[in-house]
DNA sequence: TCCCGAAGTTCGATTTAAATG
DNA sequence: GCATTTAAATCGAACTTCGGG
């Protein structure tokens, strides 16, 4: 390996200048031209790399960020390390990838890893998560900045990026309502989830609004479980309830894309098609969704730009340390966008 | 931060006793265990965590892998890179992930950035890859150990894990001759794509033995992207081009499972159902593959393992690199497996 | 000679303080 | 005092060498 004392050797300075000069640091100023020159070819002849051990070392810096995910298989990722990674590399840092399996143990000892090489700044993908959320105090007194995605909180030492649930959820029911279905079946989200709630609430706002009365036969539940694939399946089976127990609906609104899937799957085994008998509509806009048999309906989550917003949070937070400025965690709620596809069809 | 002088401080010994002691190594035979209690004592005390850029400046490694992906957004990557994951879990070792976009310049300025973090191994996951190959034969100067994942290559310097395709490409076609189809569809995979032609191949060996005369008018081929959603698209149109035509067919081999969601979603737009007047098979496995309705039957990629693999086979290489030893890089061809779903069904 | 522990050097780059003309 | 350059200290851990008992 070509160390900056070869550098300085070939060039015939010290490797104080050669430091100096490569790095245009302040005193680079009074540096002559003739010498930058000459040690810069030096460096290019060598073909001399520093070693970013020994400069972390001194400098305390990583260059890396560590992104936490919860589930990896949720396609739900997929696009936001699209925004994380591609944001990341327009600033020259890289990530380190982790996925927690949802496992407590798995989270701990990934976060001790992360620490250990000083990443400069965490972001979490909480998008499926069945921990208890005190895992995630634990990250408050680690003090670097951190930003989580999909998960709410309070809080001045965190900060969050979060898809306005409500928003979401009431422009769901009011596509639905438009179109002129009123018996519509629900598929709430597991009551562990944080986006369980607002969703619904959302879902409640606009019933009210437009005075449609919600049928709780209609209304089912995902139930806990730690595995996102797992909402294909319950969609599956509380739509085949649903249908065996002859509720009649024309619309079912799902908590996320994945329990649309199956609710359509039920719906396609029991003879019922989509959108002709019954209209679904799901939320997220996955990847799969636009290719689905039929397109999917659905509320989409700006993934992508969730994934940049992060970064740009925790990126702002690294200044600010460098910096020493105190900064406050920002809580950034974006807005989710109805995507209308084929699996809604107007009742008249 | 708390350093190693601070915990010899705290215990009365040198750095050096604590750094024997912590590290057990080998002089630590020598040392009574109540010294050893003392020194961890004060290093559980203080909660002392060793400086990873110390460590590293003087054992030149970085427990790091860099994994290079040439497109994030194709769900084919999902599983490959949980397998990576979990694998490099287990070994204590981090990933680095980078996503080439499918563009050159961000595939040397990554390449520089992770050599120069001295990550130790890497993986390239190859899957819908259209830059030239030259690139890949920059790395082997590299001289890390590196597997390919989804891209054959010979050579001694670069391990690879593949698909065999041409096994998967028979197992295709001969499903659905044993289903008594005659006049079937091909969409094949884009020529710049090291896969398309080994399944191709696979293809006609299979019509050999099985005496199917390939009828020429219903081969067509995908076009060159660099985007693999894109399969999707010209799945879709080229498909509805033969509909167009009034080609008779009732099966159709896709190249991939993308391309085969296309297919039916041409299908379905013609009025055809899937798979009552149109078989259809795909290939990889993708998740979104097993929710579709109706659920696609496919030649299954063991992505998981394959992924699990090319890290096995890397990190065999770190240890031979520690340890002085050569060592031959493995070229590795995983079988792929023929999942009977419902996209499929008997002529009979 | 064996056991235990410490002093000092090394890894490679940055930076402070100081030395030249 | 100014422009130009550099010796030496520093970052934190690990290893080599050495000395005392």
């Amino acid at each position: 390996m070509v160390t900056i004392r070869d550098v300085a050797k070939e060039s015939g300075f010290s490797s104080t200048t050669v430091s100096i000069v490569l790095n245009d640091a302040p005193l680079a100023r009074y540096i002559p031209p003739v010498t930058k020159k000459r040690i810069m070819r030096a460096a290019q002849k060598l073909g001399y790399r520093p070693n970013q051990f020994a400069r972390s070392l001194r400098s305390k810096r990583s260059h890396t960020v560590g992104v936490m995910v919860f589930d990896m298989t949720d396609p739900y990722c997929t696009l936001v390390l699209r925004g994380i990674e591609n944001t990341l590399y327009q600033a020259s840092y890289l990530p380190i990838l982790t996925d927690v399996h949802n496992e407590r143990v798995r989270f701990e000892r990934y976060l001790e890893m992360l620490l250990d090489r000083r990443i400069e700044g965490l972001i979490v993908l909480a998008n499926w998560l069945f921990l208890d959320i005190n895992l995630l105090a634990d990250l408050e007194k680690s003090s670097i900045p951190t930003a989580i995605i999909g998960c709410e909180l309070k809080g001045d030492s965190m900060s969050s990026v979060i898809v306005d649930n409500e928003v979401g959820g009431y422009a769901a029911l009011e596509h639905l309502h438009s179109l002129g279905h009123r018996k519509i079946a629900f598929i709430r989200g597991p009551k562990g989830l944080t986006d369980s709630s607002p969703r619904w609430r959302g879902v409640r706002k606009c019933a009210k609004a437009s005075r449609l009365e919600l049928d709780t036969c209609l209304i089912v539940d995902l139930p806990e479980s730690r595995d996102p694939i797992s909402s294909f399946e319950a969609g599956f089976k509380l739509t085949e309830g649903l249908i065996k127990q002859k509720r009649q609906f024309t619309a079912l609104l799902a908590f996320d894309d994945m329990t649309a899937f199956g609710a359509i799957r039920a719906l396609a085994k029991s003879g019922l098609r989509v959108p002709e008998q019954c209209s679904v509509i799901g939320f997220d806009d996955v990847a799969p969704s636009a290719l689905y048999t039929p397109p999917l309906t659905t509320v989409r989550q700006p993934m992508e730009a969730m994934g940049a917003s992060a970064v740009g949070v925790v990126l702002d937070g690294i200044n600010a340390v460098l910096e020493k400025r105190e900064i406050a965690a920002s809580h950034r709620r974006v807005a989710p966008e109805l995507v209308v596809r084929e699996s809604t069809r107007s009742l008249l």
